[in-house]
DNA sequence: ATTCGGGCGTTCAATCAATGAACGCACGAT
DNA sequence: ATCGTGCGTTCATTGATTGAACGCCCGAAT
């Protein structure tokens, strides 16, 4: 459920912005309201986040959720791993798109040209 | 369930070795035996590949699942598309691998190369 | 004082991709 | 005949995810 991605993108985004509410960070992440609830109330649960009232824009009662210290020593953890994550998807896609470079170029000989006229437009 | 990888890989590896079973498939992609079965089917259903029989290495007799004609139009089409949409993701993941180098020197300089020495290992 | 509307967090039945154990079958070996 | 093996196929189960529905709270309007 908590996938090094998504925990990565909510505490970066709570770390900016938080004072958004589930469904707005729902919305920021591209996943369901339900999912933030679990996953903010993981946070939560773990003292990483703690959530406190303030005044929003139309001066309504609303929840900020605000990373603790434990939380902003986690956001970096989970940053440098997901960066080294990266690092190595990086990697392996380089040589992916190589061998698939490779592919298209023997497939040229086979089909005089056709896949590079395509792959121009 | 077909994915753009799960059909480019399918397709590259039948292209390649159209002796194996399903099992050998589903261990070869990562995938399970149904989604072989489910897969394989509606490839044979669109005449892109066709089983044929064939004695295999220990003379027993077993399905080979080759590419017809079209099949192998459409596994350069595949290939070219699958190609097109990972250059587009190595783009994506430079900017975001930058991205987070940016954000890792920021907590460097807060928390005094702890981050550095821990990246290093 | 009362009602109303809107946004909040929360819940949970429904969905859907995916799994892999189990099945029947075909066939070579015994 | 009979086994054993590996095949393709099936389908109940799992597990992640969704988003409609709910009750709640509170400011604004009546």
């Amino acid at each position: 459920m908590l996938d090094e991605q998504t925990r990565y993108r909510l505490l970066k985004l709570l770390e900016a912005n938080p004072e958004l509410s589930q469904r707005q960070l729902a919305q920021a992440l591209g996943i369901s309201v339900g999912k933030v609830n679990f996953c903010l109330n993981a946070l939560i649960e773990r003292g990483l986040v703690k959530a406190r009232n303030f005044r929003n824009s139309r001066n309504k009662l609303a929840y900020m959720y605000f990373l603790t210290p434990a939380g902003f020593e986690e956001k970096a953890r989970v940053s440098l791993r997901y960066l080294k994550q990266k690092l190595q998807e990086y990697e392996t896609l380089r040589s992916e798109i190589e061998e698939l470079q490779n592919e298209a170029r023997r497939m040229n000989v086979q089909t005089g040209e056709v896949l590079q006229e395509e792959a121009g437009q």
